[in-house]
DNA sequence: TATGAATGAGAATTCATTCAT
DNA sequence: GATGAATGAATTCTCATTCAT
């Protein structure tokens, strides 16, 4: 499908996924302008529709492009024998803030996407995140070492809580920075993780 | 500010605030289309910026009112002299959901204003919902029994988390429903919430 | 023509006349709002247009009293003895400049539909500019002492000149106070006239 | 800044700027439509937009251009060691006619242009005027014989005045040709100016 | 491959004028 | 006399997409 586009070379391929991606990040899908993107890529108005048939197909591909990197890059520097449910947990919240410091344009461009609300791209935007996300439950599930939780305990329910709780945290971490327009300290989330993961373990852990 | 429009019969002013709820509901900020709110509403294109002196303000204004019809409603059937946590917070979900079912149209057009990305509106749109969330997290507090909570306990971080595990579920819940094209199951939704509720007391309360 | 209006209340005229004048003056005929001036006025849009039938006809109401009061006060304290054609053209070049800072709004109007450039209105008014022009030479005219003349100069010509001369001085030295936003130097004008008209006086005068 | 419209093919060109010209030069800056420039030109509506960012750059290339034209056949059968003050005052006298006639569609816009009241266009406009004035005037000034003149006399003064006397003449004869709607008349042009430069040679040249 | 001129529907907004009250 | 709601054509400008070269 965008076989062309990826026979191009790699030089002439990130400036124009730099830029499109860019300009996604900033305006959102509606408003971002396929010609400020060729304006930043260097190329011209036809070659950009050369390769791409529309305006949708460029964005769902530079989707698919920041997914593929954001989850290949995710799992480096995890510990494989990690089995505790709060240790994984605690790995993929760093793990995502640590990608959020090393490639802001995508995590921007996943960002603006993950909340983008344009009634063309919106449902198969969220098709694709659920997807997403349960494969993640899946990968983090078939690895926790589930004996540690108390008996009687809805493991469903304890995951939920602990998941939502990270998130609730990671997302507000990410707010304060950028009202304050610091990025998120590293050092303090894990501390607060710490923080929370000992209250709760309290009610889920044997 | 907005006199002019607010001293219309009332027929009309609802022709208008409906078409532009729905526009702006299914569409965003930015592809709402004014011409789509006129022709909707039954109104000459001059008529709406008669009322309203640009996109904006109308927008701005629908948000006034949502916000204000939201909160009315809200508090209808809290019991004002609840003080435990765990129900006050039950009582917010619920309302939340209550509205969700009697005023989708609002409801769905504050959903999608609380999503925009449209740089035009967003920061506005952000002081107004820190504010909101602001001024209910007082009252919940201004209220709340504290003395139930185990001592040395960080209450903010409990509080917190009560209130992420109680978002994380309504939202979970609407995602659901609406995938399978159902309303939200109401009782459901109370008994899981006990079940959370139960798990977290453990570690939160005496 | 104007009757309804005329027969208003007279603090009422003066307001529409005033808040009108300010318009036009200010942005010119095209882009003058009836809008702002019912607004400046403090009278509503359809009031506008019970007195004068359209945006037109108020122009040049407006103009046809401006050029009256410019007319009226012209002359006063012009020396109706005097018969010296420098010393008339010296009193009409004063008179203007006196007006000038006396009635700032009427005049601001006059010069810009002077300088107006509408298409709807420029045929009428330089029509009338005309007509001012001659009425205001015959004047002149009649009055001089044709006989200080030089015999054989052709005396619509030596006419001509110190009338250009006098433009020009006076349209000179309104700019540069413009340009250094000031009022112009009224004594300096009235020395610059000596000047100039000494010089002429050696080639017309016998 | 204007290549793109540059390299376009001159018979293109030509249609676009004689369009534009028109429609500026007949209702001035704020009423000309671009609309009724694309109608005339045989353009799409896009295409203007894609070679000048907005009417203002549209309206300022044109002044560019008409100013660019003007000059160069502005010296013209100059001839370039003429060096009385006067007869370089006839050429120019004479100049502005030859262009008037050549070049009316020129002509008109510039003409337009210098009365030009929307406030949008006008400071810039009042800047070029100046810059060409007053270089203009420096190049008389260089060449100018002051020798001739008479000792004693205001140099600046005597400049202004012959100046003011033709500018007045040639936008008299104009004006008549206009309202006769007949052509200037060349010829009556140059035996007036000798009339005029005889009676002032006599009070300012030796 | 690559260009960029060309399209034209559609965007938000303005404005003089009308007319029922 | 007086109001101001209502009109709708006209305005400038944008934008994804096409296509001849």
């Amino acid at each position: 499908m965008y076989d062309k586009f990826l026979s191009l070379e790699p030089d002439k391929q990130e400036k124009i996924i730099n830029a499109a991606m860019k300009e996604f990040a900033e305006k959102g899908y509606t408003q971002a302008s396929t010609n400020e993107i060729v304006r930043e890529a260097g190329i011209s108005k036809g070659l950009l529709f050369h390769y791409f048939s529309n305006k949708k197909q460029l964005f769902f591909f530079l989707h698919d492009y920041a997914l593929e990197i954001a989850t290949d890059k995710f799992y480096d520097g995890f510990d494989p024998d990690e089995n505790d449910f709060f240790m994984i947990i605690r790995q993929i919240t760093m793990a995502k803030l640590k990608i959020l410091s090393k490639y802001p344009e995508i995590f921007n461009f996943l960002e603006q996407a993950y909340e983008e609300t344009s009634p063309e791209v919106k449902p198969e935007l969220e098709k694709r995140n659920a997807k997403v996300i349960r494969s993640n439950l899946r990968k983090i599930f078939e690895k926790t070492d589930l004996s540690k939780f108390k008996e009687g305990i809805d493991l469903q329910k304890a995951i939920s809580m602990v998941s939502w709780v990270s998130e609730g945290m990671l997302n507000e971490a990410i707010k304060k920075a950028k009202a304050l327009k610091q990025r998120v300290d590293y050092a303090r989330l894990l501390t607060d993780f710490e923080a929370y993961a000992g209250i709760l373990k309290e009610c889920l852990y044997k």
